[in-house]
DNA sequence: AAACATACATACAGAAATGTATGTATGTTT
DNA sequence: AAACATACATACATTTCTGTATGTATGTTT
């Protein structure tokens, strides 16, 4: 019996990271309480006493990592304002750079993708993509605001562009893996920002 | 009690139809056969008897409708092979403005999206998913040996710029609704076309 | 008009998963 | 070192869904 502070932390871990890979294989609704726990080798005593219930260890999972568009957000955060679709395209190439290497961003992002299912979850994922839309949208309007901004696009339009083209180069990686990622996405991108910016 | 011929077809449809319905709403695990069968307006013993299980309900439903970019094979596939971007461009925009109007086609496709979870239906979308992604490298291919591809571009590179644009304008527009997803989509469309040909 | 098949409804049995209650060995505090 | 809290394991009660078996009213065939 494990009983020390230091012990519960890893049994929390255990459950989580247990949790995580059976999700991200056989799917949430298919993966029982049971079958975690003995993955985590424990049983569903000791998930019990970490969580309420599967819901609550969702939530938990989803906060324990950021999810790759949460990391645009941070990214773009952080940075100057000067060219501001050249400051998108780099944020943006650093997503697929992170997200190719990081499996646990995958598994993450592949549970929460497949699950506009769950109320909940469907509510985290709506706010979390409104949330990096106006971050994108607002990027794209100090661009056009500068004059940097092919006019053909409205800042709204730039920003249904960017989001769609980086979610899609993410799920169809994680489907079909037949390509690599960050060199094809990086291309693609700046392919498609000398676009945007392009008075033409 | 409805026994004749027509109205047996009529309950099946019943049960199809609230089945899509109800897994699109709150998702396939969720749903239950007794809540299928009561919002068909039947008991589950007419679901039994038209299906053999939940799994073989899938099937037929999937079988029922065609799939978005389904329609794109079909589409690309009865024209001619001259211009072969154009006709990638056209095709696409095609599926778009069908989608947008085709209130099954969208059930389906978020039905069906949401779960590579389940094998089988994950197998069933890799399958879909080769065989339109083949097409495509199929045409890019022609275009490449006519000369009319874009020389910074291979042809699988090509295909997965048309299929993660349109994959993911389906995606964004099904979640967000934020946009004009024809309009917007074939604005999209073709200004990458334009990118994939011009020798720039 | 029997005889039979169809298209269901109803009833029942079983499994499986959840949640909770309780037991218990070990740490922690005083 | 006694008292208490923690971190689980074990056992049980309940629910819920599924699958199947059976009943039955209506069409269909001969």
């Amino acid at each position: 019996m494990r009983r020390t502070k230091e012990d519960s932390e890893q049994t929390w871990s255990a459950i989580l990271d247990a949790a995580e890979r059976l999700f991200s294989e056989k799917g949430i609704a298919a993966t029982t309480l049971e079958t975690i726990s003995r993955a985590a080798g424990v049983t569903r005593g000791a998930f019990y006493w970490h969580f309420k219930d599967k819901s609550d260890l969702m939530a938990a999972m989803r906060s324990r990592r950021t999810l790759p568009q949460q990391e645009l957000l941070l990214l773009a955060a952080e940075r100057g304002h000067e060219d501001p679709l050249g400051l998108l395209e780099i944020a943006g190439h650093e997503v697929l750079a992170t997200f190719e290497v990081d499996e646990g961003q995958q598994r993450l992002f592949r549970i929460f993708s497949n699950h506009g299912e769950d109320s909940e979850v469907a509510g985290w994922i709506a706010q979390h993509d409104r949330d990096v839309f106006d971050l994108v949208r607002g990027v794209a309007e100090r661009a056009q605001q500068v004059g940097m901004l092919n006019p053909a696009f409205a800042p709204d339009e730039a920003a249904v562009l960017m989001l769609v083209t980086i979610n899609g180069l993410l799920s169809e990686w994680l489907r079909s893996r037949s390509f690599p990622l960050s060199t094809l996405g990086r291309k693609i991108l700046s392919v498609q920002m000398s676009l945007l910016k392009r008075p033409q």
